[in-house]
RNA sequence: GUCCCCUUCGUCUAGAGGCCUAGGACACUACCCUUUCAAGGUAGCGACACGGGUUCGAAUCCCGUAGGGGACGCCA
């Protein structure tokens, strides 16, 4: 039988780093096991779910790289045949009209905890004694299930779990307004779209029991699952919007790389020995549910930075420049008001190895490349604008002017050992000469080496930021 | 409150009774390299939550305790 998976998120928000990972754990299982995985938008939330959260999770995926199989479903346009669903368990004797009030509900809840029990419907409208009064309201559906036994949910990931029947109620399925509840649109979706494995995040795992005795209302075969543990912020709370639960749009835009968040996702909750960098048909080839772990995982940023710088390096010139460009564009013309020209593409291309050493995404990448992209000499920051200040500065950048003019290099190491050559000839130690020639050229006393920064800059500009300064 | 689940370095994890004086990675510290900052190299710091069993032997099995998490909606 081809494994068919389900990512299955409700658009009523930004696609964050819980669900990402979902998604890719549903993929790289379904792909490891040759099958297909497929996208469900669950949509039946009317109030909650808007066309921009829908799209931006669409986007999300395509950002990732987790092509899904076949069109989308939409849940919402699924609703007649979950309503069909709802009636053939009525015709059976397997769901009933339930009118209990909002009020009543709220007062069974308060009195099964004053009693020591977990909050539930006490199902008075199961079985109503004879001429009970039918209130003037339309009611909800809710399933007939089991009072006595067990149910059992046999998790690819949580193992065995057991829980006893009389803890659970009966489950609306079709709300008072006549429309279906998640609990009954994701068994009937499920079943429907062939579903062989479910694989969620652990908030889901108390719900499959219900979902099991569903299935079992209809005679459906019960799909396997598989409950992932849920990632935690950095201080072990609940991730939110502090820490991490930014949507994948906001890590596109801090300059990470889908293939580094891949990376960083697999290994958040799943290990194969000692693998830390893994490439995607490693990953396919290698991914099973049996390695994930069932505790809470912390996300750390820390962790994705060094991945991602690993695979900015990794990445062939030709594809970071591609990957780099628009945030080059956005600097230049936010900064300096200018266009991004082709020149500007060169320079940093010509600089990228020594870039790429000092920046852990493509943000800070563009920061580095800040004096290639300014038209004119950086303005200096604290420090630089310091060593310009120092008595031997203005002499120094001088007469490094008049020699780089009498020599006229063009190549980083022409540059270097002219540098060296006068620092040589006016009796000082390198930094003295090359700290200020730094700070004049870019403005900061922290860049790549005096020589690969004159050469990407070219002998030009070099001399009109050192009579600048 | 009730039910369910979890617990190895700060973090992510390896570990499926002897291979463990517990391995790797990130972070951190030191040193090396060096014209700055990085990168890189080398070394170091650092954990089996606790208490009982079972066993010749336990991080690995069992039972408690503590701590953490999740679920208990006519939300998804």
């Amino acid at each position: 039988m081809t494994v068919i998976t389900r990512f299955a998120p409700s658009p009523t928000g930004m696609l964050h780093l819980g669900g990402a990972r979902t998604a890719l754990f549903c993929y790289l299982f379904s792909k490891h096991m040759g099958g297909q995985f497929l996208l469900r938008v669950e949509d039946t939330d009317r109030e909650r779910s808007t066309p921009e959260a829908t799209q931006a999770i669409l986007n999300g995926m395509r950002w990732l790289g987790l092509a899904w199989d076949g069109d989308v479903v939409y849940q919402s346009r699924n609703q007649a045949r979950h309503a069909a669903v709802v009636q053939q368990l009525l015709d059976a004797g397997k769901a009933y009209r339930c009118y209990a009030s909002p009020e009543e509900l709220e007062e069974m809840r308060a009195s099964a905890m004053a009693a020591g029990l977990s909050p539930r419907y006490d199902g008075r409208w199961r079985d109503p004694a004879p001429n009970t009064p039918i209130p003037d309201r339309p009611p909800a559906i809710r399933l007939r299930a089991p009072q006595t036994g067990s149910t059992v949910v046999n998790d690819l990931i949580q193992g065995r779990i057991e829980v006893d029947n009389s803890q659970l109620d009966d489950m609306v399925l079709l709300r008072s307004d006549g429309t279906p509840t998640y609990m009954l649109s994701v068994v009937v979706d499920d079943h429907d779209m062939n579903i062989t494995h479910v694989i969620r995040g652990a908030d889901h795992l108390t719900n499959s029991f219900r979902q099991v005795q569903l299935y079992q209302a209809m005679g459906w075969p019960i799909p396997e699952f598989g409950h992932i543990p849920l990632i935690h912020g950095n201080d072990g709370q609940k991730l939110s919007k502090r820490h991490g639960a930014m949507g994948l749009d906001a890590y596109r835009a801090m300059g990470i790389l889908p293939m580094a968040m891949r990376n960083y996702l697999l290994r958040l909750g799943w290990g194969h020995g000692d693998d830390e960098i893994i490439s995607d048909a490693q990953a396919i080839e290698w991914f099973d549910l049996s390695g994930v772990g069932k505790a809470p995982a912390r996300y750390d940023l820390d962790k994705l930075l060094y991945l991602n710088s690993h695979y900015m390096k990794q990445l062939p010139p030709d594809a970071l420049m591609q990957a780099l460009q628009p945030f080059l564009a956005e600097w230049k013309q936010e900064r300096f008001g200018q266009p991004l020209l082709p020149d500007d593409l060169a320079r940093v291309q010509a600089l990228l190895p020594a870039l790429l050493q000092r920046a852990q995404t493509l943000v800070e990448l563009t920061e580095g490349s800040d004096f290639l992209l300014n038209p004119h000499r950086p303005t200096p920051d604290e420090a630089a604008a310091a060593k310009l200040a120092e008595a031997n500065s203005a002499g120094v950048l001088s007469a490094l002017a008049n020699r780089f003019d009498q020599r006229q290099p063009t190549a980083a190491a022409d540059f270097e050992s002219t540098v060296k050559e006068l620092a040589n000839d006016l009796g000082k130690k390198m930094p003295e000469v090359a700290m200020p020639l730094r700070a004049a050229l870019t403005g900061r006393l922290q860049s790549p080496a005096v020589g690969e920064t004159c050469a990407a800059l070219g002998l030009q500009r070099v001399l009109e930021r050192l009579r600048a300064a």
